[in-house]
RNA sequence: CGGGGCGUGGCUCAGCUUGGUAGAGCGCCUGGUUCGGGACCAGGAGGUCGGAGGUUCGAAUCCUCUCGCCCCGACCA
């Protein structure tokens, strides 16, 4: 394998925010919007990405029942003010409608950062008896937060997501519900886009704005900086509450709904960039990535082009016959070596490389884009080494970011300590890791951290660790150890 | 909102200090030779120098104002 580095990428050890972005751009997902600003233009190899990760999810929130709706992208202004917490939340975020048809609005509408208090408001009107619950909606659209720094993917002003929103007759299954969503975001993470993931709830400072208890998946990015990649809030009667939204019991007494919400957003593809990606450029995990294998012609002359197209469609046929999306990059243009940094830059996990030689030998070159390795095969097993390739790739992917993960997170048992670990991780240099220790659920103990430029992230669901402690700050016993790292 | 940086062909930038015919590399177009990890030669197209005002015989360059973007911090999926 040659040690080549693609010049147009910031290695990873240098500058690893610079290397994010250059990834980014070089893998041609996204650019900055450039007159929008914070905005960003996802372009087709990166909205491919999402595509397939719609699909995937979409998939497993059919299954387990919920159907898909669409609510307005303007809100009243009104509606955010209902839930106290909420508009605490939102309201230094909001872009709002002030002016429409020439006209000054009597009452502004707000472009939505989420969708709790429109949908509660149909909701309300929807539910009149516990025979029409549960509700289990699902959006896919695009909302906007004013955020003071953008970074693509990461945190844009507008970005696309789904919002998942229930309702239900009882705490349980709202309960139930949450957890049962939480999941299917770890799953999708660790066996889609092989990003491992810690399950958690966060702590009171840190939960969602209106809900009662937000839970989340945290990976870890390769500078050992957090990144919150999805969200699962039990809302509690608190939206229910604020718009009204009863239902008649079995006994016939008047409830409020127990809702919940859950989102996940083209975010993941930041934290999938952050998790794979090397100083070539992006790694797409196998599952994820829109083209699967590129074969490259390797041919001089007229009569040997003829002489490897040939076997170079049949090897495309043959892959494409699994259901494979395969690109043969024939162009007669560029010289093979350019086509392979194209490609590998583009993340496209395995390259079949095929010349005049393989021709004389019956053979091809295969090239996994993770590991850089190559190697021959015959052509006739072209299909299974493949699919073969394709998951190693994903299998190994998933394992070594698991191991990184394992490998940076570390346990401290007094302030001073967790203060001496994260002292010098910063985002361009590195050097996060995930602090596991003893703190209460307490927002002056959220803020004491704080002060670290860091955040508990969350506790997680299942303890790893040694069981209860003292925090490190209060004394308090608490039932079990804590992520605190620096986040994104 | 604070700190830093930057606006000059599509992209990255030089030129500005000391005002005097707008440059380079990459990319693009044409033709030819090439092709096992970013090919080469020849020819060519492409710019109201972010915007406005001012100084001057003359402004990319000096002055004033302004707009925008990126990066770093405080807030956040």
């Amino acid at each position: 394998m040659s040690d080549q580095k693609s010049k147009n990428i910031t290695p990873r050890a240098k500058d690893f925010a610079a290397w994010y972005q250059d990834v980014v751009l070089a893998g041609d997902m996204a650019e900055p919007a450039e007159i929008v600003k914070g905005c960003m233009v996802i372009k087709p190899n990166g909205y491919a990405v999402w595509e397939h990760l719609q699909r995937d999810l979409d998939a497993r929130f059919k299954a387990t029942g919920h159907q898909n709706a669409y609510f307005p992208l303007l809100i009243p202004e009104s509606f955010l003010k209902k839930e106290a917490e909420h508009v605490e939340g939102f309201s230094p975020e909001l872009a709002v409608v002030t002016v429409a048809g020439g006209k000054k609005l009597e009452e502004p509408y707000v472009i939505r950062p989420t969708s709790e208090t429109i949908i509660g408001h149909f909701f309300s009107r929807w539910i009149q008896s516990w025979r029409d619950l549960p509700i289990l909606l699902n959006q896919w659209a695009n909302v906007m937060r004013w955020e003071m720094r953008t970074r693509m993917f990461l945190r844009t002003t507008e970005f696309l997501w789904q919002e998942g929103h229930t309702a239900h007759a009882t705490e349980q299954e709202a309960y139930e519900e949450t957890v049962r969503m939480l999941h299917i975001y770890g799953d999708v993470a660790e066996e889609t886009m092989a990003m491992p993931v810690i399950r958690g709830v966060k702590t009171r400072a840190e939960k969602f704005a209106g809900a009662q208890r937000s839970f989340c998946i945290e990976a870890m990015m390769q500078n050992g900086l957090a990144l919150q990649a999805g969200t699962s809030h039990e809302l509690g009667q608190n939206f229910g509450r604020a718009f009204d939204v009863q239902f008649q019991s079995r006994n016939g007494t008047l409830e409020y709904v127990w809702q919940t919400s859950w989102g996940v957003s083209t975010r993941l593809i930041g934290g999938l960039i952050m998790t794979h990606s090397d100083d070539r450029g992006l790694v797409l995990p196998p599952k994820l990535a829109p083209t699967k294998a590129v074969i490259v012609p390797i041919c001089r002359k007229d009569d040997e082009r003829a002489m490897v197209m040939e076997k170079v469609d049949a090897i495309a046929g043959q892959l494409r016959a699994l259901g494979l999306n395969i690109h043969v990059d024939a162009r007669e243009e560029l010289s093979p070596g350019a086509k392979f940094f194209h490609w590998e830059q583009r993340g496209v996990p395995v390259t079949i490389e095929l010349g005049p030689r393989d021709v004389a030998s019956g053979t091809a070159v295969l090239k996994r884009r993770d590991t850089g390795s190559k190697t021959p095969v015959p052509i006739g097993g072209i299909a299974a080494a493949v699919t073969a390739a394709l998951d190693a790739m994903q299998a190994e992917m998933l394992e070594r970011a698991r191991v990184r993960l394992r490998e940076n997170t570390v346990t401290a048992n007094s302030f001073e300590e967790v203060t001496a670990i994260l002292k010098d991780a910063t985002a361009e240099k590195g050097g996060g890791k995930f602090v596991m220790t003893h703190l209460k659920d307490d927002p002056t103990v959220d803020a004491k951290v704080k002060e670290l430029k860091a955040s508990v992230r969350c506790i997680p669901l299942i303890d790893e660790y040694d069981g209860p402690g003292k925090c490190i700050l209060t004394g308090d016993t608490v039932d079990r150890r804590v992520v605190v790292a620096k986040a994104y």
